[in-house]
DNA sequence: TCAAAATACATTGCACACAATTTAATTGCG
DNA sequence: CGCAATTAAATTGTGTGCAATGTATTTTGA
């Protein structure tokens, strides 16, 4: 151990709690701008996902996201039910579930448009920094995982 | 706007989806080592507060954590239910509840404090990139905060 | 071929998060 | 003094997250 214990159990030494509390802080600053919308914070990222290719499995959004399926199945629903989205069992396998755009759906990635400048601009951050430390949280999150 | 808008709408070029699964995994990777103490991680945050200044009132416990009374209201009373703290309404001025650890609760401390060793093992970082890292997020959740 | 294993979702139960509201107590000010 | 404003927690309602389990379907291997 690098350090002593006891300072290892401090709250600010600690990048879990930084981690934590800044991905809560960030939804925080998302909230205004995606109720415009109708949508949450992890609704907002299932979007994102469609936006780039529509017709995906929930298992195929779940390996995306990183969330399971007690987690996608009610959120997705709150999709449907906001006509974003239409879920249809495949008739090939009936144990698959595609997810696939409403009209509406795919007309509410223009009015998302903005919101990654306006949070760019809320997080004060320069793009390379910005560019940096996402990569520096993508390889630490494949690192959690292995 | 540095980039496409639709560039800027892609899922893995988002720093807050970085941010929002890095966050996800590493509570993973906390869940079995708090297991054993019978704490789930916004828990253990509580107590790692409590560890370092005792006998702090729910405000202040919201203040440090970021996190509200609804969240930490019922949080405290499971805590409590597990006989690790004492959440007592303060004489003096009765909108205050104080939480002070049991002895319990002071014990857990030492049973803790192989955690910090066990994540910085899994996380596969070396010590001064995890600091630089933990600083680069305090200062974003900062800037985000304000 | 046909039962066991694997796959894909859904459901249930528990614990956060947080907005909005409520309750209770204290402070401040005319 | 007395009442409005403020403060501190608690409550309520909605929406995640995820472990554990359930259900239906498909695949696989003796």
């Amino acid at each position: 151990m690098q350090t002593k214990p006891n300072a290892m159990l401090q709250l600010d030494n600690q990048l879990c709690f930084a981690l934590y509390s800044t991905s809560l802080a960030m939804t925080k600053v998302y909230k205004p701008l995606l109720d415009e919308l109708g949508l949450t914070y992890p609704q907002y990222l299932a979007m994102l996902v469609l936006w780039e290719r529509d017709g995906l499995m929930v298992s195929e959004l779940s390996d995306r996201l990183y969330l399971d399926s007690g987690t996608l199945t009610p959120l997705l629903k709150r999709l449907e039910a906001s006509s974003y989205i239409t879920r249809i069992r495949a008739l090939a396998d009936e144990r698959r579930v595609y997810i696939t755009l409403t009209s509406l759906g795919r007309k509410l990635k223009a009015r998302a448009a903005k919101i990654p400048g306006c949070i760019l601009s809320a997080s004060q951050c320069a793009v390379p920094e910005l560019k940096a430390l996402t990569g520096q949280l993508q390889s630490l999150r494949g690192r959690l995982a292995a």
